[in-house]
DNA sequence: TATTGTTATACTCTATAACTATA
DNA sequence: TATAGTTATAGAGTATAACAATA
């Protein structure tokens, strides 16, 4: 027995290895409707609020401020998502999805229903709901429960 | 039943968010050691073989040819790294790692035992064992065989 | 003074392609 | 011409902190 372990022999390295080249694929596939996976998770939560806070956001998706400004500059850009000034606090902005926005989530939905069935249906039932069921016991144990990114 | 599928309903989502927590831990644990986890991955690639050409370390970690040469020019600064001129053919190169090179791996491996350890010996051993199986499964489907970075 | 949000800076990783030296 | 490797460029993600405006 050798005193370094092999890389394979960690559960850590197939799963970075796995999720990065679904990650990767379907970054290729919403790449064709213009826009990237974190892209596509800041408009799915869109989707769910009429509008909502930079700081908010940034709360349910993880992230800091600066990262949600810049993606809401690239989404701006891209027509698909409109920042409006508050009245009652001069501070605050809001962000919601543009009608643009809203019709192309659905489109991007299907994408993500898509590459989830070409990787993962051709496991038996069983198997699939068993790593489900799995990869949730680990997100709850670390109190993840938000959007992923990256 | 909406239109527009909950991500939640993804396994690629919880694949995601589960291996991006896992990671980052994992780098901010080896960065303690002054290395990154690609630094981490070439490092352990470079253990199990006296030198490499760049390019074939390139196709083992599945990476190309201009990051290996970055990862190799930052692990050199690093003194863990040693690139050494081919007498034969004066274009190639071999990588091979320095003595501190050498040394710092065991600690590295101790430290991806100790992060897996962390999370996953909480699963019951058929459940983590399950997941283990059907994650290989997954990557040999994908031809995945090689060294995950990122 | 504290808070909201933006902007600046910096670093990693990735991908493509141009480039140099040698074969 | 082809090959080995490096270098250049650019985009995406991440993190930290400085900053302006407002409360």
């Amino acid at each position: 027995m050798s005193a370094v372990s092999d890389l394979g022999d960690h559960i850590g390295y197939w799963l970075r290895m796995v999720s990065n080249a679904i990650s990767h694929d379907f970054a290729q596939k919403v790449a064709a409707e213009g826009v990237t996976v974190a892209e596509w998770a800041f408009l799915r939560a869109l989707y769910d609020v009429e509008s909502i806070a930079p700081s908010a956001l940034a709360d349910r998706m993880g992230m800091t401020k600066g990262a949600i400004s810049k993606l809401a500059d690239r989404l701006l850009e891209k027509l698909l998502v409109l920042r409006t000034d508050n009245p009652d606090d001069k501070r605050a902005h809001s962000l919601s999805l543009s009608p643009a926005g809203r019709e192309k989530v659905p489109v991007l939905a299907q994408i993500a229903d898509r590459n989830d069935a070409d990787y993962f249906s051709t496991l038996p039932t069983a198997e699939r709901e068993a790593l489900r069921q799995t990869l949730r016991t680990l997100a709850d144990k670390r109190g993840l429960s938000i959007i992923p990114i990256d």
